[in-house]
DNA sequence: CTTGCCTCTACAGCCGCTGTAGAGAGTAAT
DNA sequence: ATTACTCTCTACAGCGGCTGTAGAGGCAAG
């Protein structure tokens, strides 16, 4: 007899990756197209576990889908030295760091912030006066924190 | 004579946002429609440019859309106790706080995970390695490889 | 046979903008 | 007055990375 099928939500619950996502993933050739078992649905196997799995990985630490893209590129061909790796590898821990810096600096203004506050009303609180006129509130000069908020 | 009337590149420049951002916040409500003159282009005021400067330092601070759109409502009712704008800006210290643990998790295992590595081809590249059993990377001894990355 | 979850496709929506196209308005220099 | 140039207008598509919806069909257990 037979092993049962893998179908789609099998390979979810495996790869801990949602249904949607799966398909998602399909539609833009970030994994291939699967069989399909004659009713018409998706059937995968152990390799599609294996390659989800890394891309979840992969994601799970911030790279893009762009860079994922690469590296599965690169781990095709596994006689080239591994540097462009490194390299994709580092890129993305210089990212993360740049987005702590920015956090950090957010976190700090926005505690100063709370910490000035000493109740009463609305008119005279100081959240909103920080808000309101940034240099009132700033110890030091940041650039602009702009795009920080995703991830 | 009048002065001359504060079109939208003005405004933007004054505020530091861009001209379509503000196009943008108008039409989320945001920003309230302004006047126009004759031949239909924006007119704003003084009031105007306070309002997108606050707006922009929410955001640069990291505070969502409807929380600022919470927060210009508090504004507006100066007698009202402060707790609420408080609450806001607490939540917002809370999700920088977690997003800033998110990454900080993020940077250790990167940093572990590029140490690693340690050239040669892609077959046996460690951060292939890693990204494809994140297992196998976690087990290193916590600070080990720390350092090896710097300068 | 019914129940109840699983899977299918196709498409809209999320956030917070950014970019595009094509047209009209305003200003400065010749 | 004409040219040249910038600014502004509207409307809509696109970004990343999914998530959610609707409506239809598949499949296994009771």
């Amino acid at each position: 007899m037979e092993l049962k099928a893998m179908t789609i939500g099998k390979l979810s619950s495996r790869a801990g990756v949602k249904v949607t996502t799966i398909r998602y993933y399909e539609s833009i050739d970030l994994m291939p197209q699967p069989h399909r078992s004659e009713s018409g649905q998706r059937i995968y196997d152990e390799t599609s576990v294996e390659r989800l799995s890394f891309i979840r990985h992969a994601r799970d630490l911030g790279f893009p889908v762009e860079s994922i893209r690469d590296l599965i590129d690169l781990q095709s061909k596994p006689d080239q030295d591994c540097a462009s790796v490194d390299a994709i590898a580092r890129r993305q821990l210089a990212n993360v760091r740049y987005r702590l810096n920015q956090l950090e600096a957010l976190e700090a203004e926005l505690k100063r912030m709370i910490a000035a506050c000493e109740g009463g009303s609305v008119e005279n609180c100081t959240v909103l006066a920080c808000l309101s006129d940034h240099n009132n509130c700033r110890e030091d000069e940041h650039g602009r924190l702009n795009g920080l908020l995703e991830g």
